[in-house]
DNA sequence: CGGAAACTTGATTGTACACTTCAATTTGAG
DNA sequence: CTCAAATTGAAGTGTACAATCAAGTTTCCG
């Protein structure tokens, strides 16, 4: 069962395809046939590296999520500006998150529903950390404002993404999204009035 | 060529069908066999009344833009607060149009893509009336941020509906959204510094 | 080397379902 | 009563996809 070197390579080619077609085409186009003609493998080759096809796009999925996440297990110490600079990143640099994100929200999907249960932890554990974040630097923030300041935050971000899919550069992600994290930060955060 | 009652009826009941449908489980569950089942009419039936599937679906999706779209011609008076109004009801109201644009940004899609060009549009004359609406309210305000504001505003808006879908009632939509809508036009917009 | 295990090939299977059509039949309306 | 409208429901057509497999080739360890 150890692997040889033309083996890992053929997995690596397959990865890469899959990467690329998840963002370029979303799920729906991923298919079999696109990522072995694009990896340059035929189907058995596929199936001897992976159990199925859903198997390579967890793994894609999953590497893009992590490769998004700054210092995914220890959090203590990680900045708003740290968060969002990522998140921004995550939006503008890498699609395939992004795009697998919106699309499972959306409903199209993958045959598995891990992918369903993942997106959702990911988003909620963004939240959290977004919140302690927040409260860290703002240490006299009542609970539920910092929850909610973060609810828009993200909501913004979101939606630049939404838009950012719409059409690609269509939007100043960046530049709004220094913005928000100002306002997050100073006043009342992304549409609140600073507390009484 | 004139119809009979019974024809007009069917033909309710199949955009009703496909209206349920669309909001449940989006444009891909949305099949002829789905629509035809939840209608209670067989194939032969709808084909008498459209002349194809797609057909059917931008019909639906056209009325539910109209239905959310208020004063769709004249654009002349209408508030910065009726249009987020509108939006929020657009959001949490029906879920046909949200799902449906999500899920074209995202690459599911028709086979047709007159839906593409349409939603694009829906979302290009949105930021004008919204852009239009905020100089009306604000009318010494620089154009360029007023377009801004109005960025802003919808991200978050189309963020709070990604998060509405991602768990229906997860998220305040109405409450953000009348925070938003203050700030658009008292201080510096959502996540704006007020203009120096 | 030698040979077992890993790997590749690519035609093929099987499935699923999707959209559409049609001839026969029933229904509705003037 | 008559004719078009409407319905029936089976059948057609097509596609696209994930997955398999037997046969041949390559790798690499001892």
């Amino acid at each position: 069962m150890t692997r040889y070197k033309v083996g890992l390579r053929t997995r690596e080619k397959i990865l890469a395809a899959t990467r690329a077609l998840l963002s370029e085409v979303g799920l729906e186009g991923t298919t079999l046939k696109a990522i072995c003609d694009r990896a340059g493998v035929l189907p058995g080759s596929f199936y001897n590296q992976f159990p199925s096809k859903d198997e390579a796009v967890l793994q894609v999925v999953r590497g893009a999520i992590r490769a998004v996440d700054p210092n995914p297990t220890d959090g203590e110490d990680e900045s708003l500006g740290e968060l969002v600079e990522a998140y921004v990143k995550f939006i503008t640099g890498d699609p395939v998150v992004a795009r697998i994100y919106l699309q499972i929200a959306v409903g199209g999907g993958l045959t598995d529903d891990r992918m369903g249960a993942r997106v959702l932890r990911h988003h909620r554990r963004r939240m959290e950390r977004f919140t302690s974040a927040l409260l860290r630097s703002v240490p006299d923030l009542d609970l539920a404002e910092a929850q909610r300041r973060v609810e828009v935050t993200l909501a913004a971000l979101n939606g630049l993404a939404f838009q950012w899919m719409l059409e690609e550069g269509g939007v100043d992600v960046d530049g709004h999204a220094r913005r928000l994290l100002e306002h997050a930060l100073a006043g009342g955060g992304p549409g609140y009035p600073a507390p009484a």
